[in-house]
RNA sequence: GCCCGAGUAGCUCAGUUGGCCAGAGCAGGCGCCUUGUAAGCGCCAGGUCGUCGGUUCGAUUCCGACCUCGGGCUCCA
C-alpha cells in the first residue's frame, strides 16, 4: 500500500461497500491475452505481477503460477468496467453482476509466495457461494465450529486450563479433564499391551552428545529449547523420544529371533513452537506423544507397517472415528539419506498396507522427511473437518547414526530399519479433537461423570444416596446433587454439564427401586426404569463405547 | 517469528468522547423455599479495568513498549 499503510478489519466494511456498487454496475469480465512484453508494461508499476510474468517467461512451471497466468508464452488477463485489471489464467463469471452471495471475513498476512523468507503482504480474506442460503449455511458452520471449540469448553467443562504463568502453549489439567486424560490412556495402554509392544520410559532431558549423535542439533535445533548447563555439561530438554529407545534397544545384543521389537512410551515432549503457532490443545509446546519405536529386518517392513496401520485404524475407531484419509509422502528431491532399495521397499510398504487397508490416499511426492517415507492418517469428525493424528514414519537415518545392529540368521551383524509411530499424535492434541468431535459430549465410557443422581425432595436424599452408592460400587462414576435448589435448575445443570444420564429419584422410586432416567439426547424423561434395568443399560453403553 | 485485532470479577459481557464509590448475568458463599424434569427468592463477597513507562491537575480511558490471547502466514503431533 502505498506509504507504508496497512489494511485492518474497519477497512472491510468499505471495501465491501464498494463491492456492493461493482456489482450492482453488472460489469463484464474480459478476458485478453498478451505477451510477455506488453504484460510487463501494463503491470510496470506493479513489483508482484511483474515477479509473476518474469516467471511464467522464464518458462517456470509450477502449480502456484498456474493459477495465475496461462501457459504458453503468452499472459492472460482480465479487465472489467471500471477499468480494473489484473493477471489471472480465468476463468470468470460473464459480469460482476452474477456475484452478490459474499462475505469479507478477516485481515491477515501472508508471505509472498507462501515464503517466509519473503516480505509479508497482507491478504483479505473473504467467502462466496451461488446463494444466500449457501453463504447463510457456511456462516451457521462457522458458528458451529465456534460452539465447539475445544478450548471454550475446556474452559466450560471445567477440563484444562492454561495459567499466565505457566506460559503459551502450557496447560493443567483439572481433574475432570484429567480423568477423561487417564481413561483415553488407560485404553491406549491396554491395547498396545495386547498388541505385542513392550512398554518402556525415559528421562525428559539428556546430554547434548544423545543429541549430536541423533542429529537434531543440526535439523532440529530451532525446535528445541535451550541448552541447560550443570556442572560443565550441556543438557537439552526433549522434543522427541527416539533416542531414548535407541538407547533401549543398545542396551544388549539383538537377534533376528527378536525382531520385530516395538517400544513404547506415552512420551512428554518439549517443543519451541513459534509463538504465532500455539493453538490450545491442538498445538502447545509441551505434550505427550504416544510414541512407538519399531526395529525390524529390511523383510519385515512392508507386513510391519500394515499391521502397524490396521492397529492404528482399529485404535481410532475405538474413538468414535470412521472416516479416513492418508498422505503418503515419498523421498524429497534434494538431500536425503538411505539406499534406493530402501526408500523404494519402504514407500512401496506404505502404499500396500494403505491399500489393503483400504484407506483413501494422496501421494505427496518429495514431502517425506530427509531420512525416510511417510504415512500420514487424517480422521473426520462429527462436522466433516478433517484431523491429523497419526504419523508412521520410515527411518533409515537413526539406525546409522547410532550404528544399530542385530544378529541374523546367518550370524553376521545388520543394521535394522527402525519405524516411528505416534498413533494418536499427542495426547493433548487427541483430546482436543475428542472435545470437538463429541462437542464436549463424551460418550459414557470417557465421560467423567457418568450418571448424576437428583433426589426430588430433600426426604429421597437417602434413596439418591443408595442409587449412587450401587452405581458407584458397580464401578461408574456418579454424583448426588442434593435437592438444595429445584429440580428443574438441578437437571438444567446436568445437561449443560453433557452428564450421559441424569436421574431424578421420588417417592415413586423409593417404592418401585427405580430411577427416571434423563439419557443425554433423549427426547424426554423415561421414568420407572428399574435401577438393575438402568445398570445393564448403562454397563452395555459403556462395552459398547457409545 | 511475521501481519491484523483483542485484553474490564472464576466465566460471558456492558461501560467510561480523560474526572463522583467501575456495572450486569451466570458461577461462588450465607439465608429462606422442600421442590417429579432445562435457570425459585433475598443478601454477601469478588476487579491495581493485562504489565510497565509516558502525556496530563487527574489515566481503566490517550500514547509507547512488553506480556498474553484470537484470526492468518510459516511450521507442525
Amino acid at each position: 500500500m502505498p506509504g507504508g499503510a496497512t489494511f485492518s478489519d474497519e477497512d472491510l466494511l468499505a471495501i465491501e461497500a464498494r463491492m456492493r456498487e461493482v456489482i450492482a454496475a453488472d460489469q463484464a469480465f474480459e478476458r485478453h491475452e498478451a505477451t510477455p512484453r506488453e504484460a510487463q508494461d501494463l503491470f510496470a508499476d506493479h513489483r508482484y505481477k511483474l515477479e509473476i510474468i518474469e516467471r511464467v517467461t522464464a518458462g517456470e512451471d509450477d502449480s502456484e503460477l498456474a493459477g495465475e497466468v496461462s501457459d504458453g508464452g503468452s499472459v492472460s488477463y482480465y479487465q472489467n468496467g471500471d477499468g480494473f485489471i489484473d493477471l489471472c489464467t480465468g476463468p470468470h463469471v460473464a459480469s460482476t453482476g452474477r456475484l452478490g452471495h459474499f462475505a469479507l471475513q478477516k485481515v491477515a498476512g501472508a508471505y509472498w509466495r507462501g515464503d517466509e523468507r519473503q516480505p509479508m503482504l497482507q491478504r483479505i480474506y473473504g467467502t462466496a457461494w451461488a446463494t444466500g442460503a449457501d453463504l447463510a449455511d457456511y456462516l451457521d458452520r462457522l458458528v458451529e465450529a465456534d460452539k465447539r471449540d475445544h478450548r471454550r469448553l475446556a474452559t466450560e467443562l471445567d477440563l484444562v486450563s492454561w495459567p499466565e504463568p505457566l506460559g503459551p502453549g502450557l496447560a493443567v489439567w483439572h481433574p475432570k479433564g484429567a480423568l477423561v486424560r487417564k481413561i483415553i490412556e488407560d485404553y491406549s495402554r491396554a491395547r498396545h499391551e495386547a498388541g505385542g509392544y513392550d512398554f518402556v520410559f525415559s528421562p525428559h532431558i539428556a546430554k547434548s552428545v544423545l543429541w549430536e549423535t541423533s542429529g537434531h542439533l543440526d535439523f532440529y535445533a530451532e525446535g528445541m529449547y535451550p541448552a541447560m548447563e550443570l556442572d560443565g555439561v550441556t543438557y537439552y530438554l526433549k522434543p522427541m523420544n527416539c533416542p531414548f529407545h535407541v538407547m533401549v534397544y543398545q542396551s544388549g545384543q539383538r537377534s533376528y529371533r527378536d525382531l520385530p521389537t516395538r517400544y513404547f512410551e506415552l512420551g512428554a515432549v518439549y517443543r519451541y513452537e513459534l509463538s504465532g503457532a500455539v493453538h490450545g490443545l491442538l498445538r502447545s509446546r509441551g505434550f505427550t506423544q504416544d510414541d512407538a519405536h519399531i526395529f525390524c529386518t529390511r523383510d519385515q517392513v512392508a507386513s510391519e507397517l500394515a499391521s502397524l496401520l490396521d492397529f492404528s485404524v482399529s485404535v481410532l475407531r475405538a474413538f468414535g472415528f470412521d472416516e479416513f484419509q492418508a498422505k503418503l509422502s515419498t523421498r524429497p528431491a534434494e538431500k536425503s539419506v538411505g539406499e534406493d532399495v530402501l526408500w523404494d521397499l519402504a514407500t512401496e510398504g506404505l502404499r500396500e498396507a494403505l491399500e489393503a487397508a483400504e484407506i483413501p490416499f494422496t501421494v505427496e511426492e518429495g514431502a517425506g522427511a530427509f531420512y525416510g517415507p511417510k504415512i500420514d492418517l487424517d480422521v473426520t469428525d462429527a462436522i466433516g473437518r478433517a484431523w491429523q493424528l497419526t504419523t508412521l514414519q520410515v527411518d533409515f537415518n537413526l539406525p546409522d547414526r547410532f550404528g544399530l545392529e542385530y544378529v541374523g540368521a546367518d550370524g553376521g551383524r545388520h543394521q535394522p530399519v527402525m519405524i516411528h509411530r505416534a498413533l494418536m499424535g499427542s495426547v493433548e492434541r487427541f483430546f482436543g479433537v475428542l472435545i470437538e468431535h463429541y462437542a464436549g459430549a463424551f460418550p459414557s465410557w470417557l465421560a467423567p461423570e457418568q450418571v448424576r443422581v437428583l433426589p426430588v425432595a430433600a426426604e429421597h436424599q437417602a434413596y439418591a444416596e443408595s442409587v449412587a452408592g450401587r452405581l458407584s460400587a458397580a464401578g461408574f462414576r456418579v454424583s448426588v446433587d442434593a435437592a438444595d435448589e429445584p429440580l428443574g435448575k438441578r437437571v438444567r445443570s446436568g445437561k449443560v454439564a453433557k452428564v450421559p444420564h441424569v436421574l431424578v429419584v421420588g417417592g415413586d422410586d423409593v417404592d418401585g427401586d427405580t430411577v427416571g432416567d434423563n439419557a443425554r439426547g433423549a427426547d424426554g424423561p423415561e421414568r420407572d426404569v428399574p435401577v438393575a434395568d438402568f445398570m445393564v443399560r448403562l454397563a452395555d453403553e459403556v462395552e459398547a463405547r457409545r
